[in-house]
DNA sequence: TTGTAAGCGTTATCAA
DNA sequence: TTGATAACGCTTACAA
C-alpha cells in the first residue's frame, strides 16, 4: 500500500549508473548518450519514478516558489489579478503561495516569515499594509502592483491618466458642471492620481467642476444611502445643469445609476457617468457604464518580467542587483458605453 | 551581503548543545528545561535565525502545503471559495499552492504532478475536469468542490433544495406560469439538481410550468441576445400571464432584468425573477433580485474539516483510510429581494 | 561522458 | 534531559 518512493539511488541501481548521472538526465541530459537517455527514461517508467522538488531545493535552494500578498478575493481586481498572475505559470514556472492578507501589518509580516521559510524565489505584493522600505530590507527580489513603492519595483496603473480620460470624455459630452466623487484618500496612494487628473483638467479647460471627498461606507446599503444624499444635494444645487459625474470605481458607478434609472425609469440626459476599473459591474449594469480600465493582464504580465528578470540575476554566480528600482507604469484604457453620450 | 544561512549547527555551537536539543527546542520544548530553553531563545535572537521549512519538509515528510485546482479566478464563485479557502491558514496552518486549471485534462494532470512533487499533503479539486476514479488513485487526501464524487469526499450545495426553495418562492408570489432557464447539462452535475429541484415542485403542486433548455451563450452580448429573443417570445406566449422566471444563475437573472427595466422603465408587476448563486450582480442591481445562495464559507470550512482530518489520519503510526468516501451537503439559502413579490 | 563523495538543514532512532 | 549518527533525496565540485 504505502509504497517506498523510488529515488535516484533505485534508478541507478536498476541501471547500473550513479546517481550523478541520474541528475544529469533531468538537469543537463545532453551531456549523455541518447543511448543511455534512453535507458534511463526507460527505468523511469519501468519504476514509476516521482520527483521529488523538496530534496531539489534542498540542494540547491532553487524552489521555483513565488509568494503573493494579496488584500482579498472578494474585489474583482484582486482576483482577476491574481488570476492573471497564476497563469504566468506556463510561461515562467513559478509556483505561487499565496496569502489572502488581512491588511493587519504584523499578521502580514508572519506571512512574509513563512514564505521565507519556503525558499520563495520573489514576492509580490497588492497590500499596502507594509512599507517598502520594509519589503526592501527582506532583501529578495520583491515587486509591488498599484501600491506606496518607493524601495521596491513596481507595477502601477498612470492614474493620473484615467482621470484625465475621464474628465475628458465628460468634457466632450457637452456637460456644465464636472463632478468626481471620491475617498479621502492619501496622496501617496496611486489611485489618488486620478484626483490630480481630475483637477488638471478641468483647470486646464477652465470647467465648472465640483470635488466631493467623503466616504461613502463599506457595504453596499452605506454606498447607496450616501450616495443618494449627493444625488439630491446636487439635484438641488444644479438643477438645469447637465452633470458630469466621475465616480472613483464601478460600484459606486452603478449604485448612482441605478437610483437615477429607478427614479426616472432610464438615464436622464442631464446626467453622464464614467466610473474607473471595468469590473464586471461596469459592463453588466442596467445601462452598460463608461469606465475607465486597468490593464490587469498586461500589469500581471510586467510585474513577472520585472520579477524574474531579478530572480535570474540572483542565479548568477556574481548577481548585479538594481542600482534602483525600477517603476512600470502602465497605461489606463478608456472604455466608452452608454453612460457618457 | 549575502550573509550565509544560520542553521541548527550555528546555534548549536553558539550554545554548546548538540543540533537534536535545538530541534527539540521547536518541535517538543516541554522536553528541555525552562533554563535551556531560555538560553537557545537568546541564541535564536542573538544570531538571528530563519527557518528552514524546505529541510524540515525532507526530514519528516510533513510539507504542510495543500493543492488547490480551481477553474478559475473571474468567476465570483470561485474566487470567494478560494478566499475562504486561503483563510483557515489561521485555524490550520495549511498552506496553499494554487494553479488556475484551465479545464484541460492533461494541463491539470501536469498540475497534480508538480504538487506531489512539492509533497503536498492534501489536494482540494473545484474543477470538473478529472474524474474522481482518477483522482483517488493519486492516493492522498482529496475533496472535490461542487463536482462528479463518486470515488473522492466532496462538499456540495443541495442544488435539489435550491431548485425547490425558488420554485416554491415563486408560487408564493402568485405565478401564473414559472418558467426555469437553464444550459442543457449533464444528469451527472450536481446543478442539475436544480432543474430536478424545480420539476418536482412544480409537478406536485400542478403548477403550470415550461422548461427551456438552451445554450446561451458564453459572453455578456451572447447572454443579451439569447434571453432578449426568449424575452419577446414568452411575452407572445403568455401575453396575460404573470411569468414567474427561475434563472440558473444570477447573471442570467440580471440580464432578463435589466432588458425588463429597459423596455419598461421598471420591473413590471408580470415578471417575477429569481437567480441563483447569490453573487455580487444580485445584490447591485438595478432592482435587487432574490437568489438562491450558496454557503461559501461553510462549504470552505467543511472542506478543509473533511481533507485535515484525512491528512491527520496519515499521520498516525497506523492510518485506516477511509473504507467509504464522505460527502457533505450544504443547505442553499433563500435570498428575497424585490423581483419577487 | 561518467563516477565519488561531500554537502543542503532538518528530524528520527537509539543510546546514555 | 541530552547527544551521536544516520537518514531524507537531490545537486555539485572534483576526479577520472
Amino acid at each position: 500500500m504505502k509504497s517506498k518512493k523510488v529515488t535516484f539511488a533505485d534508478i541507478a541501481e536498476y541501471t547500473h549508473f550513479s546517481k550523478t548521472t541520474i541528475s544529469r538526465y533531468f538537469n543537463n541530459p545532453d551531456s549523455l548518450t541518447l543511448e543511455n537517455q534512453q535507458k534511463i527514461a526507460e527505468a523511469l517508467t519501468a519504476l514509476n519514478y516521482k520527483e521529488n522538488k523538496v530534496a531539489r531545493i534542498l540542494a540547491n535552494g532553487k524552489s521555483e516558489f513565488v509568494g503573493i500578498i494579496i488584500p482579498n478575493l472578494y474585489m474583482h481586481y484582486y482576483s482577476e489579478m491574481l488570476n492573471q498572475i497564476l497563469s504566468t505559470y506556463e510561461t515562467y514556472g513559478y509556483k505561487f503561495l499565496v496569502f489572502a492578507g488581512n491588511e493587519n501589518k504584523d499578521v502580514e509580516r508572519k506571512y512574509i516569515e513563512e514564505l521565507l521559510a519556503y525558499n520563495i524565489e520573489g514576492l509580490i505584493v497588492l497590500s499596502p499594509t507594509i512599507p517598502s522600505k520594509e519589503l526592501a530590507a527582506y532583501n529578495i527580489p520583491v515587486v509591488g502592483i498599484e501600491r506606496e513603492d518607493q524601495y521596491i519595483c513596481s507595477v502601477t496603473t498612470d492614474n493620473y491618466m484615467g482621470g484625465v480620460q475621464a474628465t475628458s470624455l465628460l468634457q466632450k459630452s457637452n456637460c456644465d458642471i464636472l463632478i468626481h466623487i471620491n475617498a479621502n484618500i492619501s496622496k501617496d496612494t496611486p489611485a489618488y492620481g486620478r484626483i490630480q487628473g481630475f483637477l488638471t483638467t478641468c483647470q486646464e479647460y477652465h470647467l465648472p467642476h465640483e470635488l466631493i471627498l467623503a466616504e461613502l461606507g463599506n457595504t453596499f446599503e452605506e454606498n447607496h444611502s450616501s450616495l443618494s444624499q449627493i444625488l439630491e444635494t446636487l439635484e438641488a444645487k444644479y438643477p438645469a445643469k447637465k452633470k458630469g459625474m466621475f465616480m472613483s470605481n464601478d460600484t459606486h458607478a452603478n449604485v448612482l445609476l441605478n437610483l437615477l434609472v429607478r427614479k426616472y425609469g432610464k438615464l436622464p440626459d442631464a446626467w453622464q457617468i464614467i466610473g474607473f476599473d471595468n469590473s464586471p459591474i461596469s459592463s453588466e449594469a442596467v445601462i452598460p457604464t463608461s469606465t475607465v480600465g486597468q490593464q490587469i493582464p498586461l500589469i500581471a504580465w510586467e510585474t513577472m518580467e520585472l520579477l524574474s528578470a531579478q530572480m535570474a540575476e540572483r542565479k548568477k554566480r556574481k548577481p548585479t542587483p538594481l542600482a534602483e528600482p525600477i517603476h512600470k507604469i502602465v497605461a489606463p484604457v478608456l472604455i466608452r458605453r452608454e453612460t457618457t453620450r
